[in-house]
DNA sequence: AGCACGCCGACT
DNA sequence: GTCGGCGTGCTC
């Protein structure tokens, strides 16, 4: 829009009746899934005029040769936003939006929010089989033109002719082998009337025949307890209107969290809206899908083995409104609801929320920004929040509900510490389970409890080495020490597919003795075997739950008491809900304690409490061992007492003084390449800008690094990481996207910006 | 992301 | 002299 043009656009305000007229410039601003990340503006020809929508895909021409690419329109001005002549849109793609004028509000959030192109975001938010109308098919459609009876031709039909058009005109459009049917003709007289311009042809998508999921047996609410109901009643002054509250659920686990949400969903529904329920991906069992089946029948659960045309069919079925809950992972956030009502995310805290790839987003961030963009209420459920929430609630911005007791009343588990450094002198013990754990074991199966056993740690020996020089066995392409597979007898890389077979010898200098050593599942679950030869024993890991539904199977043979022994990684220490556990055992409690990440200790407290939680859950009570060489660590200590506030109180004042959040904000700066040189130069180069940028704005922003990642090969590629901090969000982000572009990007480095990451590796 | 443009070295 | 290597920059 240039100076000398302003004033006369104002000068010649257009009468009314002329409007239109004005309008002439229609213009569409379009985003690319791939290519450049700009927005660009098309002029929309006038045949285009009516089936352009924001939120529909369009095909333009493309760069100097005009090549047509796909890209979204998100939105649509009457007045020229750009200067230059714009080129015309080819066409327009889709008979319906593909994506609502609220998803592209919080598309473009998430697009200035996690520093990626508008486009990207779209592409990584609409399932593929939604893009692509997966298990649906174009089908011509016969109908009667709407003058045929005006028409001369009509009065002197063929009778054939006539019968058909009679049929065809008591119906709805109908294909062509369904008017030769319902006719009993061939389809010569009609395409005679086609010609005529009697029957008209319209094209239309439809479904092709799909199989329902059989309906559950209905069940009805359960009792609610005061803890319960005093809850509800909190939640139930936000529900149905227009106010967007958000509600952090701290609730012990068992506490019954969930026949909470229920209610508030069954309220939400009532009053015309619809719900989606978030939980962790390893919670998506048919368990929940099940529990929540049984109790609302217009629902959709979308879990990961959906096809995309079951995701399609999905995604159709609740943008049409007939759904009324949506039961999901990460992405069900972005279930195309008309009139959302209620968001719920259990196990907030949960990792799983947080996506790993382009766009980096946190589901529960998405959805605050989604409730906050629709206004309606949030409800944050954990037994653990994050701190983040617990932060927020404790400054007044979400409001905090206790539920401090479990359902019946039953307590919660008491937790022995056992010092794994006074076992250590126990030379006459080997393996994984200290002598106080196996007592507890052999006491639980003796009164025909069942045991859980938890090892973050999968494979057989978590490491090989050469006693005689040294030599530890690692990933060629990562700095990763290999994991001894014993049911392969491979040594494997658990962050690249690299696999070899396990060594006999060394391979550098050929000692014979060559040393396996550390504990994971596999070796866990052989200890289990030789210790107690006579309980059934059963291990889960992502190794062995690698086909579909061997989780489903493999629960419910511990729900059945075929299993007494159920060991794993920490799929296990989520949700699970069996009576008959007695006893949980935690092998190694502070694995997780020495990672390089400023959340260890949250991470720690959270496993151990979490798993604690699947015992003591009947009337048999249960007791909880928990392993561990750091007893003393304030994470251990709290979690032993069932106590998060403890935890909370104690953590935060480490945060405050670093800044770290909930305290301040973080940009993590991933920079990789196959040469370290390159890559440690470029990153030296980007930091070193961002630090001259970080002078010219507010105080308070530092930049750590680069420094190697911990992990600091991964696939073959070297890699640096950064950490951006300061008070200020929007500032961060500003300096991160001004510096993009100021250091020119080597074709062989790439870079990864992860806003408010959660891992560090 | 492509694709053209442009500025350098090895060749008929 | 020209062909083609890829580093740079633009695309409404």
């Amino acid at each position: 829009m240039s100076a000398n043009q302003q004033p006369t656009l104002f000068d010649l305000t257009p009468d009314p009746w002329q409007v239109d007229a004005a309008m002439d410039g229609l213009v569409a601003r379009i985003v690319f899934a791939q290519g450049a990340e700009g927005i660009f503006d098309y002029r929309v020809p006038d045949a285009l005029r009516t089936s352009m929508q924001t939120g529909k895909r369009v095909r333009v021409p493309w760069g100097r040769t005009n090549r047509f690419v796909e890209g979204y329109c998100v939105g649509i001005s009457s007045a020229p936003v750009h200067d230059g002549r714009l080129k015309n849109v080819e066409s327009v793609l889709d008979a319906q939006p593909i994506a609502s004028p609220s998803m592209l509000q919080l598309t473009q959030w998430m697009s200035e929010h996690y520093l990626t192109a508008w486009g990207r975001v779209l592409e990584a938010v609409i399932p593929a089989g939604v893009r692509h109308q997966a298990g649906t098919r174009e089908v011509i459609l016969l109908s009667v033109a709407s003058d045929w009876s005006s028409s001369e031709e009509a009065k002197k039909l063929p009778s054939k002719q006539a019968a058909i058009l009679q049929v065809a005109s008591d119906n709805s459009p109908l294909t062509q082998k369904q008017l030769c049917l319902a006719a009993k003709c061939t389809s010569g007289p009609i395409q005679a009337l086609r010609r005529k311009g009697l029957l008209i042809t319209t094209k239309e998508r439809v479904q092709s025949t799909w199989d329902q999921e059989s309906p559950e047996p209905e069940s009805a609410a359960h009792e609610l307890n005061a803890s319960q109901q005093a809850a509800l009643e909190t939640i139930e002054r936000g529900l149905g209107g227009d106010s967007h509250e958000v509600y952090l659920l701290h609730g012990v686990t068992g506490s019954g969290k969930t026949e909470v949400y229920m209610r508030a969903i069954e309220q939400v529904i009532a009053a015309g809206r619809q719900a989606i329920v978030l939980v962790p991906e390893i919670s998506l069992t048919p368990q929940t899908c099940r529990r929540f089946r049984a109790r609302f029948r217009t629902i959709a659960v979308l879990h990961s083995h959906l096809s995309d045309s079951e995701r399609h069919w999905h995604w159709q079925q609740i943008s049409s409104g007939s759904i009324h809950v949506v039961v999901g992972a990460r992405s069900a956030v972005f279930a195309p609801t008309p009139r959302l009502g209620l968001i719920v995310i259990d196990e907030e805290h949960d990792a799983s929320f947080k996506q790993d790839s382009v766009p980096r987003y946190h589901a529960r961030d998405v959805a605050l920004q989604r409730a906050a963009l629709e206004k309606f209420p949030v409800i944050l459920g954990s037994a653990t929040p994050s701190l983040e929430s617990w932060h927020h609630a404790r400054t007044q911005t979400f409001h905090l509900i206790k539920m401090g007791v479990r359902i019946r009343d039953l307590p919660l588990p008491p937790v022995d510490i056992v010092d794994l450094r006074t076992m250590a002198f126990d030379k006459k013990r080997r393996g994984s389970i200290s002598r106080p754990l196996e007592q507890q074991m052999r006491q639980a199966l003796k009164d025909k409890g069942q045991v859980i056993l938890l090892l973050n740690r999968r494979g057989y020996s978590t490491h090989i080495q050469c006693p005689a020089c040294g030599m530890v066995l690692r990933c060629p392409e990562c700095d990763i020490a290999l994991t001894h597979h014993r049911d392969l007898e491979q040594a494997l890389c658990h962050y690249c597919d690299f696999h070899r077979p396990a060594p006999p010898r060394c391979p550098d200098c050929q000692f014979e003795g060559i040393r396996y050593s550390g504990s994971g599942t596999q070796k866990l679950e052989a200890e289990v075997q030789a210790r107690f030869p006579s309980s059934r024993c059963l291990r889960m890991d992502s190794d062995s739950m690698k086909r579909h539904g061997s989780h489903e199977l493999a629960l419910t043979k511990f729900r059945n008491g075929e299993v007494d022994i159920l060991l794993g990684t920490q799929m296990i220490a989520k949700g699970l809900d069996f009576p008959n556990v007695t006893l949980v055992g935690v092998i190694n409690a502070d694995s997780a304690l020495h990672l390089p990440d400023f959340r260890a200790a949250e991470r720690t407290f959270q496993l151990i409490t979490q798993v604690a939680g699947r015992t003591g859950r009947g009337d048999r009570g249960g007791r909880v061992v928990v392993q561990t060489c750091q007893p003393d660590h304030p994470a251990v200590q709290a979690a032993a007492r069932h106590d998060y506030e403890q935890f909370a109180a104690g953590e935060l004042p480490q945060r405050e003084p670093q800044g770290y959040p909930p305290f301040g904000h973080m940009v993590r700066i991933i920079v990789r390449g196959p040469d370290e040189k390159n890559a440690l130069q470029y990153a030296d180069s980007w930091m070193e800008s961002l630090r001259k940028g970080a002078l010219a704005r507010p105080a308070g922003i530092r930049v750590l690094g680069p420094a190697p990642a911990p992990i600091a090969r991964l696939r073959g590629l070297f890699r640096f990481h950064a950490l951006v901090q300061g008070p200020d969000a929007d500032q961060l982000r500003q300096l991160i996207r001004d510096s993009v572009g100021q250091v020119k990007l080597p074709t062989d480095v790439q870079s990864v910006i992860d806003v408010d990451p959660t891992d560090m590796l």
